[in-house]
DNA sequence: TATAATTGAATTGTACACAATTTAAATTGA
DNA sequence: TCAATTTAAATTGTGTACAATTCAATTATA
């Protein structure tokens, strides 16, 4: 048997049960902010800055128009955000936290200890391996898109 | 602002990050197998150990009948599998390699040879890597599911 | 042993992801 | 300046994920 073939010494494999399985452990912690997964990331960014386009939310999220429009829809029928074409390019949709999308910011807190209660102690060395996927992030996302994309 | 809370400090949105980019990378890889990621992971859990009933390969690839049922149907219809339902007990259904199936193994060989070229130097010590994460994913997967579920 | 409880797949409904295409707006350049 | 190109969102279509439910088969138990 190929070992390269192994399940077990897939890293894709690992990396792919690894973010499923903590996405998991978010939800009763989200649910009384009424956030999915995606929409909390969502919210981090926006926390940090808002009144930015689709496009550089999307560039720091990881995701395209496609998965942010209706999220952003959803965002805003909520009432965490407004959605507001451009005057300058029309072409370009700014978000902005609403006060209610501010406000909720409070109530957010909890969450990261919460998911360190849960998961922390599954974590060795939180701080060196974030600083890995952090390296890995960009390499993945960059090195086959050098010149073109 | 709340550290805790920013983007860049969250360990989930990291290893979510790099999961979906590695996903991605494979896609081409992948295309002439006429695989999707999820059914290559099924593929390879496969190739290791076939003729087991869908619950087992849910807890080996952490995927429940939700998502494996349609997986399965697509890859028996492709000709790689056959879902036969087991005569002792009536309720589970076993997955057999056809020959096909078996065959594709071969051409797989490649894959991980790919991956490396196109990843495999954004990855610093790849054997540790996997360790910790394999650690974590048990962890994740049983902490909070030791008595109940 | 009939009934209750459990189990394995399948189904249903919701929510992503993303490739590919479309649409409208802005920019370029002959 | 105006047609060609580029750009930002939105849309369309496919493929997961998973919670919750359903259904049939099996097991446990009163």
């Amino acid at each position: 048997m190929n070992e390269m073939l192994k399940l077990d010494n897939q890293l894709c494999f690992a990396f792919y049960v690894c973010s499923k399985e903590i996405i998991k452990k978010y939800r009763p912690l989200l649910e009384p902010l009424d956030l999915t997964y995606t929409g909390y990331i969502c919210m981090l960014a926006l926390w940090e800055k808002d009144n930015i386009p689709v496009k550089e939310l999307g560039e720091r999220l990881y995701l395209d128009s496609g998965t942010l429009t209706p999220l952003l829809k959803k965002l805003e029928l909520r009432g965490y955000i407004t959605r507001v074409r451009s005057s300058n390019d029309e072409r370009t949709v700014n978000i902005l936290l609403t006060q209610d999308g501010k406000n909720l910011q409070d109530s957010a807190a909890n969450v990261p200890l919460g998911m360190m209660k849960s998961v922390g102690c599954g974590i060795e060395n939180g701080r060196e391996l974030l600083e890995n996927l952090h390296k890995l992030m960009t390499e993945l996302s960059t090195e086959n898109n050098e010149k073109g994309e």
